[in-house]
DNA sequence: TTTGCGCATGTAAGCGCTTACACTCAAGTT
DNA sequence: AACTTGAGTGTAAGCGCTTACATGCGCAAA
């Protein structure tokens, strides 16, 4: 505990202007309920004093935060940064702030940021995906917080959610892969375990293998946690099997730029030898070489969705709806016609 | 404004339990000041309730909240985000909790964001660089708030640091680059305007340049913000000089990855072509190709010792000291000896 | 048995704000 | 002149915790 120095209150202005702390409140919070006159003179004594509004006092008495939380299973690669960035931008604008954890991929870890963030006061929450443990959602429910749910979409859900079709998006890639005369596809997926992201894009490729007359068993698939290194160590075992693929369908970009980096390095030529996909779009993946074949996904609409849907929950105007934003798919160069 | 439901305070707890609510707040802070039967009737009354203790109630009654908060400049890219994973583990092993805010690299945002985490009640703060106003220095004093700067060592200063030199570094890597027989150098820094750490390593590169009798005035320098897509275009408008560069010297890798993309979409072959240098040495480093010549950084030692440092001023013991820690050359494929 | 002591617990005073309600007073109504 | 009205302000009751201090108790020492 360090020494705590004289930080001025509410009272020592209201002291210093001679009005009520009642006042001083108003001027911050409810200018038009002031009479300019005395603004004027509030105002000045919070310059002089440097004052600051404690926050947690304001948020305790006015039992609102104006602090709404998100929970985002990493922040070591650029997945969610564009989409949060865009909803942080939302919120602000509308005065509200934002406060972000990082869950590492672990539910029980986001569980209990999940109370963490509450406890603090958050007036409502982004998560991200909708796979979670039933007691969560009660939790929520019980304590009244406003919930959205992204990079997923539930139409049939009782919560809100803003995102896309995880599942029917790869099954469109794997469609056009299968299309363009593959025949042995080998798969690096996320970990689906506690992911329903990645659950849904492995689903999307098995459907449409299937669909094309295929048997499951002759589809490999390794899970690896999303970090361009795994993408390369994948890729090195999904190429010493007898049977090689001609195509390396990536749970995400960052898995596809460790694969494109080790086929290089083991003296593949992609597209030529090889084609490699990803999901995502990140900025990374035009940049990559040969660039990257992906799902394109409207990070900066969904952020701002989810922003103002939240909102919207949070000041009692909007429904719990669930938004469905389009992707599409971005041909480049490490996708080759066989 | 969502109503409230019923949500179980201390008082709750201690009416189920039949004890005070200091009696609660002992079991829930200081376990051995409660006998173990009381114990067991309070926890098992929190249980059934499903108490959570409010943040904002705890931290206002506490005057501490066991909370500490970082700033960083941006989150879109990798650079921070191992040394602040490393920072977070160590303070959750201690008992603290982070909050993290991004400035988008802006001084003004940032002492926005110190204002608002000062006001959250944060208990120390870990800020980046060590360049600020010298108002937003003043205000931390009066607070007593415990700070810490990082990815900048300033062994002279008044502030606690723990990074290292990166104009030495950089003058180092520079050294190294002339060495190996490079005279046309052409430099894609950060933004030095209100970001020290650009400005150090830009003042390294002209260090050494000038040491080696060359004069200012030909050393090209493009100033633009880390994303990858400005090193793409950085790197046109340096090759289209009269005079082509023999190497382009970075200020960060993502800078260096966008170049070594577009160059290779120029047709160039970097390094036989044009080399390449990066600095901080993220994963993405040795995953482009070529692989990527950079300064190594001890990202994650960096955020453990500050990690450490913060709590030691936090908790009273400790001095501020600054920790200069050690970066090294990474030689990698994309530098060349002509 | 009495005294003293320390452990376990309770009492109650805040922490710095917001806000319902009460109050005042000048301007407008009738 | 008496009465509304409402804008501007003040009073004070919390919000949900922590903690200094007071209290009560059992037990060892005298």
């Amino acid at each position: 505990m360090h020494e705590t120095p004289d930080i001025p209150t509410l009272d020592d202005v209201a002291n210093a202007a001679g009005v009520s702390t009642a006042t001083v409140s108003r001027c911050l919070n409810e200018k038009q309920k002031v009479s300019p006159k005395t603004l004027t003179k509030v105002m000045e004594a919070v310059e002089s004093l440097g004052y600051t509004p404690n926050f947690n006092a304001r948020a305790m008495a006015a039992k609102q935060s104006h602090t709404i939380g998100a929970i985002i299973p990493t922040m070591e690669n650029a997945i969610f940064a564009r989409g949060l960035q865009a909803f942080q931008e939302k919120l602000l604008a509308q005065g509200y702030n934002l406060l972000v954890s990082s869950s590492a991929y672990q539910p029980k870890l986001e569980a209990q940021q999940i109370r963490e963030l509450v406890a603090r006061g958050a007036d409502g929450l982004l998560l991200i995906g909708y796979e979670r443990d039933e007691e969560v959602y009660e939790y929520l429910a019980r304590r009244g917080i406003p919930t959205v749910l992204a990079w997923a979409s539930i139409p049939d859900s009782e919560h809100a959610s803003v995102g896309f079709d995880n599942r029917a998006a790869m099954r469109m890639l794997a469609d056009k892969v299968i299309e363009m005369g593959h025949r042995q596809i080998g798969v690096i997926s996320g970990i689906v375990d506690g992911n329903d992201r990645a659950a849904q894009r492995l689903a999307g490729i098995q459907d449409s293998w299937q669909a094309h007359g295929f048997r499951l068993g002759d589809l490999p698939v390794i899970q690896t946690s999303y970090e361009i290194e795994n993408g390369a160590l994948a890729f090195e075992q999904l190429v010493e099997a007898d049977v090689k693929p001609t195509v390396i369908m990536c749970g995400n970009d960052v898995l596809a730029a460790g694969v494109i980096s080790k086929a290089r390095d083991l003296g593949f030529d992609v597209p030529n030898d090889i084609s490699v996909t990803g999901f995502d779009d990140i900025e990374l993946a035009k940049h990559v070489f040969p660039a990257l074949t992906t799902v394109h996904v409207p990070h900066r609409q969904m952020g701002r969705v989810a922003a103002e849907s939240l909102i919207g929950l949070i000041e009692n105007r909007g429904e719990k709806v669930s938004h469905q934003l389009d992707v599409f798919i971005e041909m480049r160069a490490s996708l080759r016609r066989l």
